[in-house]
Order: C-alpha cells, then sequence, then structure tokens
DNA sequence: CGACTGGTTGATCTCCATCAATCCCTGTGG
DNA sequence: CCACAGGGATTGATGGAGATCAACCAGTCG
C-alpha cells in the first residue's frame, strides 16, 4: 500500500465543519461560528467508504446531499440497454446528490474511487435551518449553482471536437480543482481509471491511452500510472482550444 | 389534470402567474393562492423579445433569474478561441440564469430563437420571499435540482458514441419537452437551426441532416423544414441505445 | 507463483468532418 | 406578381481521426 504523502496527518476525531480542511468549498462559507456550529450538529458522519463502496444507488430515496471531507467519488447512470455513462467526479469539498432533490430519489449511481470520508446533510433539517439562517439558504443557492456551472463546463469541454482537446481540458480541469484543495500546483494523481475518463469523455480507452502519452512524447506532461505532472502548463493550456 | 377546453382563451393582458399556463413547471408550484400572489408581486415582466434579441450577454450583471412564459431561449457560451458552444435550448415553463447565482455574473449568453416572452424574477427579492415561505423556498430548490439533473441528461445523450444516438435522443428529448406544454403528441416544430442542433450534439451540421434524412427514408420520422413527425415512437426509441 | 485487473501498443476499418456544389425557403424591392 | 438575394438545408465526394479488434505488458492480490 503506497503511503507516499508523508504529509497526511490523519485526524481521528471526528471533523467538525469548523476544523474542515475543505470548509470553504462547501455549504457553510462565510457563516458565523454560531451558526456554523447549528450546520454541524444536523450533519451525520459515518465510517469511511472504502474503494468499490456505493454511496447511494439509483433509485434510492433521498435522504440528504452528501459533501465529501476526503477522497472521490464517481457518479453515473445507466442507459436503457445498460450501459454506463459517468456523468461526474466528485473531489473533497464538493457536495453530491442535488439532482435528487426534486423527484427525492437519487437519479444515478455513487460510487468512491478511493476511500472516502462524506458528511450526510438531512435535506429536511437542512431546509429547516435555511428558514432561520438566510445565509445559509444563500449558501445552498450558491452550491446549487456551482453544480449547474460545472455541467456547463463539461458540456463546453465535450463540445471541442478532437480527442487531444477533451483530454487537454480534463487535465486542465482536474489540475484547477486539485490546485484548490492542495498547496502543490502541476503534479497529482488521477483517482479515476482510464476506463472512467474514456467514459466520461465519450472516447475510447485506447485513445486516451494514447493521447497520454502523446502528450508524454512531446514533454508536455510526464505520467507514470495515475500520477501526472504537467512540465510545460502554458503549452497544454495552448491546446486546449 | 390537463387544462379543459374552457380555459383555452388567450389572455392579452399581462399573464399573472395564477393565470399562467407553465406555472406548474415554473417556480409557483404547489403554493396556495395568496401565496402566489406574493411571488407575482415581485416578477417584472418585459415586452417580448424578438427573434435575435439577447436576453443577457456573458458577464453581465445577474439581477434576477428568468422563466420562459412562451418561445425559446439558446444559452451559449465561447471557448478561449471564440468557438461558440451551445448549452441548452429553454422552452416555456423553463427557468435560466440559474447558473449565474455563485458569482452574480452571467457566464453564458442568452438569445432568443423566436418571438419570447420573460419573467424576470429579481433574486434577492426572491431570497428574501423564501424566508417567509418555506413552500417557495423547496421549489427553488427543486427547480435548481431539476436543472442539475437535466444537464446530466445531456451529457448522457452526448455519451452514446454514434451521431444517429444523438440526434434520435435530441428528438426524443425534445418530443418529450414539447409534449409537456401542448397536448399534441408526435409532431411539434423546431426552434432552433440545424447549426444550433449540431453544434449543440457536437456533430457537423452536415451528418445533422443526413441523420434527419436516413430517418426519413427509414419511415420513423417525417421532416419537412424545422416541422418533425415521428411515425413510430416505438423504433425510434429503439434507436436511442 | 499464477491469475487478474488495468494499461499500453499495433493494425485495420469505419464513421464522420470537411470541402464543395446545389437546392430551397423567406423576405424584399422593383 | 415576379425576380433576386441570401441564409438555411440538402446532397455528394474524399480523407482522416478515432473506434474496434487483438496482442502484450505491468502491477497487485490471493
Amino acid at each position: 500500500m503506497a503511503t507516499t504523502g508523508s504529509n497526511l496527518k490523519l485526524i481521528h476525531v471526528k471533523t467538525a465543519c469548523e476544523a474542515c480542511r475543505v470548509r470553504e468549498l462547501c455549504l457553510p462559507t462565510s457563516l458565523t461560528e454560531a451558526d456554523i456550529s447549528l450546520v454541524d450538529e444536523l450533519v451525520v458522519r459515518r465510517e469511511p467508504l472504502e474503494k468499490g463502496d456505493y454511496l447511494y444507488r439509483t433509485g434510492d430515496d433521498f435522504r440528504g446531499l452528501y459533501a465529501v471531507q476526503y477522497g472521490a467519488i464517481k457518479t453515473y447512470g445507466l442507459t436503457l440497454q445498460g450501459r454506463e455513462q459517468v456523468t461526474g467526479f466528485h473531489l473533497a469539498g464538493e457536495v453530491l446528490g442535488l439532482d435528487a432533490i426534486d423527484q427525492e430519489v437519487h437519479p444515478c449511481n455513487a460510487i468512491a474511487l478511493e476511500k472516502t470520508e462524506v458528511c450526510q446533510l438531512p435535506f429536511d433539517k437542512l431546509e429547516q435551518l435555511t428558514q432561520s439562517l438566510p445565509g445559509l439558504s444563500h449558501n445552498l443557492s450558491r452550491v446549487m449553482s456551482r453544480e449547474i456551472l460545472r455541467e456547463q463546463h463539461v458540456l463546453m469541454m465535450l463540445g471541442g471536437t478532437t480527442a487531444e482537446q477533451r483530454i487537454v481540458r480534463f487535465i486542465l480541469n482536474l489540475q484547477k480543482r486539485m490546485a484548490q484543495r492542495e498547496i502543490m500546483g502541476h503534479s497529482f494523481r488521477f483517482c479515476m481509471s482510464r476506463q472512467d475518463i474514456s467514459n466520461y469523455l465519450g472516447l475510447a480507452l485506447e485513445t486516451v491511452s494514447r493521447q497520454f502519452t502523446h502528450l508524454q512524447e512531446k514533454q508536455i506532461i510526464d505520467i507514470q500510472n495515475r500520477h501526472i505532472t504537467i512540465l510545460q502548463p502554458e503549452a497544454l493550456q495552448k491546446l486546449a482550444d
């Protein structure tokens, strides 16, 4: 078990919102300490999910939103004929389950790509709390708005027709999101398989692999298994469109 | 239930929410009459947009949400190099502008595809009102959730690799949305050009045209200009995946 | 150690983008 | 009313990007 990163001083006590590393990306952004503790009270924390564990499945009753503390979750739906379609990758600080509010049923599957811990936010209680905390209400709207925007960016990413563009944009997108979390800028680890990437981007998995090696040959990136280092950020940016 | 024949008289005075034909798809779903009139008070109604008029442009300040009363709006963004990417088509009863809540700036352009009338819902006032109307607050969440779900379906639509699948899913998607509005089931009019469709689906416009004629030759649909009739719904459904 | 999953590389074929010509609606003005 | 212009849509011919099939390699785990 590659215990590579030595900077993870694991916190074994249950993390309160107040002490959460990704708080600023999550729901309780810019609330007072008192208000945060109100949110904190309704949060349900569970045992970490192991790789391959499902957070929820298509058709499950909607119990609440989930905020990723650390780890990564993949969401995917099934087409009528049973083909899998990956709809998103959710990293630390991102909220998922927003797509279930309307119908009160989860429309997709959510599975952990690695060891992952999430906070469950029971939605009915959350809504009650928004009645007394306008700031929270606004934050909820913002989180949902951000999710809508995120999906639009995915559309933009898929729009550019060539495989290279898609791959490059995907790398850049992921890099940006990783950078918001860890300090390290141009080197990170993929939490998803080539399979998942290819499915997400609408490409064959071989194409994904080839594009990676292509970029590697051009000395723009360096890839070892799932670890990527961006050697020439500007060059990569230029390829994006 | 469905609107009865006696309700069909056109209302030429500015339409109040209460009398709006697409109310059930919009924000004031399942509110009491009294509550609806509160929402109604904050709605700003304007002159109709003509085809080609912009509702807002990228970078415009976020003033509020917009609900389409009738007509159709196309939203699109620009990539870094200036390529247009269509991100959505918004029909009567659909709310747009949700993507601007977080940053308080519109991230895309919204242009009318035909004569279109919208209600403007100033967001700050709307948020104030949600504090006293929990039902409205919930509806807002639901509308946003629905939008997230809608975009996921687009991803699913684009996922299937072949051009035929994309076209077919697009037709079915549009048909479903039209059916929610008008009674007529399998015959409707496209509000967008082939250009727009191709851009949206990530295909060449010639491919779109060819696929349409293909389906026409197979007697599955009938297309005259922008008017389409689905002759064999089951066959079409089967092609979707 | 073999079995297995995930990833890379190679060869071939097909679908679709691209370029180009033509057609057809729509509206405008003589 | 017709002619004409111009954008939108169709159709045809061609080349190439990427899907597919298949073999091979590298970690990982029981």
